[in-house]
DNA sequence: CCAAGACCGTTGAAAATGTCAATCATTGAA
DNA sequence: TTCAATGATTGACATTTTCAACGGTCTTGG
């Protein structure tokens, strides 16, 4: 079965073939794009997309335990040793212990972490934009959406 | 300025924070998701996604050079080399040379290799339909299309 | 109360992936 | 014909991923 090219008409590349419809491949590789354009929006400021999300996480008010961290980056728990000792060492988090729960430790942002970030997230938010430029609103949102569901499912 | 967290009306989750609105965030969990169901359905066949994708495009009428394997797939095309050795070492691929480009290689499925693909190609498709699931048709497709876009700009 | 099992963080190691520089043969173009 | 650019390869190195094991803590059932 010598399949005729059913990708968009928009006739830029060569005709690609079946993987081009494959959500996983796609999202393999617009994943490496996105990638790539947030380590080099971050290592201006001594970041990688890695610790920037935890550091980003910190910030916020949601005092996550380090197996928070892990379940919402999808990351190994020994990983998430490693970032918050890299951040912690330069100061831009703190290991403060759970009250409910002495084995866990909350990780919180310092006023240095919250300064950092909030100087990254504006580079990140630029290189974003830059990224979605040919997205509208609607588009940006469903898009979000619908990665959103794929990426929390149940 | 506390934000009002803005999510959805799902409420299923601990009221999520901003990372949770952001594109790069979700597409990363989001393929993290889709690369651990695509691995998990190839190992009974002996493939990663990464070897399961050179194969893929070998196995069809491309006859890509590795460079375009490399580019394709965004991957250094030291990594192809790599990727080429081992599937040509299990016979399931061949390097033919480039009859108009003696510097290139062409990478071509062997029969074995068309084989392997056609089994796991059925599994791998067995394992997305179960992570699209509550994607209908419709939305399947815009995922795709915004996807590609992302994944493939200029 | 207390023992058993689950859970959190940590360590250490192994495999996979990503990135970079240098080299050789070939190509395309000045 | 020369020369810069390209395709494949090698080798080295950093990052990321995945496991297994361990000590301290929680939880639950008896």
């Amino acid at each position: 079965m010598i399949s005729v090219d059913a990708n968009g008409g928009d006739a830029t590349g060569p005709a690609p073939a079946d993987l081009f419809d494959d959500v996983s491949f796609l999202l393999a590789r617009a994943n490496a794009v996105s990638l790539a354009a947030g380590n080099a929006a971050l290592t201006a400021h001594g970041l990688r997309v890695r610790s920037y999300s935890v550091l980003a996480l910190a910030a916020e008010e949601r005092r996550p335990s380090q197996r928070e961290l892990a379940e919402l980056l999808r990351l190994d728990p020994s990983q998430v040793v490693a970032l918050v000792d890299e951040l912690q060492a330069r100061g831009l988090v703190a290991r403060r212990p759970d009250p409910n729960d002495r084995r866990a430790n909350v990780v919180i942002a310092t006023d240095d972490g919250r300064a950092l970030y909030g100087v990254a997230a504006e580079a990140v938010r630029r290189g974003q934009a830059e990224l979605l430029e040919s997205f509208s609103g609607d588009e940006r949102a469903q898009l979000a959406g619908l990665l959103r569901r794929l990426a929390f499912p149940g």
